[in-house]
DNA sequence: ACTGAAAGTTGAACACG
DNA sequence: CGTGTTCAACTTTCAGT
């Protein structure tokens, strides 16, 4: 990927709704060849789309959670991602090495629904669970230098 | 927060540049009334900003970790995340319950840069670390149902 | 708070270098 | 790959309800 398209990449992490103007202006590119860019961006998978960063408490999620998993039957097929992909309480899944398979991370309204979760997780997944609650955020995602 | 707000602010977690005459057209109000909203809520906090959500193996940076400190010195004042701030690689910084103080999110380009940054987090914030080095995701940034 | 309309800006598509 | 032009679409502002 060339420098252009670097910055292009680094500005729309920072403000995913600059115009394409803008993004011109910043990277000494006209309007349409800025455009085109970030079309190109998208369509090769670079950019694979934009979000709204949302203050997680003043919509009635105070509470995060990362959930490590580990499936109590070893020899079981690991399907544990497609298993739980329809619980929208999970943010991410991401596997890992270490003791543990999987890491969750979940966002529910109050300890109560996260003790729900938990079991439908177990259940579900056919994993047992440690859970570490977050008890503040200083700060999350952070756009990346690159 | 109201329905009508709670509609906006779903759809813009899905699609943080949808135009506010699409939002309007949604939600059942005119442009201008949406965009309204969306300026009031960004005023409040409750939308925080817009960010591209961008392939992090495609720009360069393949290897995830989450890292778990302990101050090694327990009675010393615990001011790990602004220790830690100026590291660009840290995408988030968790304050937790649980055996360590806090979880930390890093993307970097290579193993060596991992080693790199163990050894500053280390030393900068006086910690001692925990690494799980994350092998896949097999989903991330899932905007939350509520 | 929402609507509707005017004026300015930006975006999409295309022809061209 | 980049530019410039054109038309359509979107944003912004404001007077009105």
């Amino acid at each position: 990927m060339e420098d252009l398209d670097r910055q292009i990449v680094k500005l729309l992490l920072q403000d995913g709704r600059m115009s394409y103007t803008d993004l011109g202006k910043a990277t000494g590119l006209s309007t349409s060849a800025a455009h085109q860019r970030v079309r190109r961006l998208e369509q090769r998978g670079i950019i694979r789309g934009y979000a709204a960063v949302v203050d997680t408490e003043a919509i009635g999620l105070p509470l995060t959670a990362f959930i490590s998993v580990k499936p109590i039957d070893p020899s079981a097929p690991d399907d544990a991602p497609e298993r739980l992909a329809d619980l929208e309480e999970l943010e991410a899944c991401h596997s890992v090495a270490g003791d543990e398979s999987y890491i969750l991370k979940v966002r529910v309204p109050t300890p109560g629904d996260l003790e729900t979760l938990l079991a439908r997780i177990r259940l579900q997944a056919g994993v047992s669970t440690r859970t570490t609650v977050v008890l503040s955020t200083p700060y999350e995602a952070r756009a990346p230098r690159f």
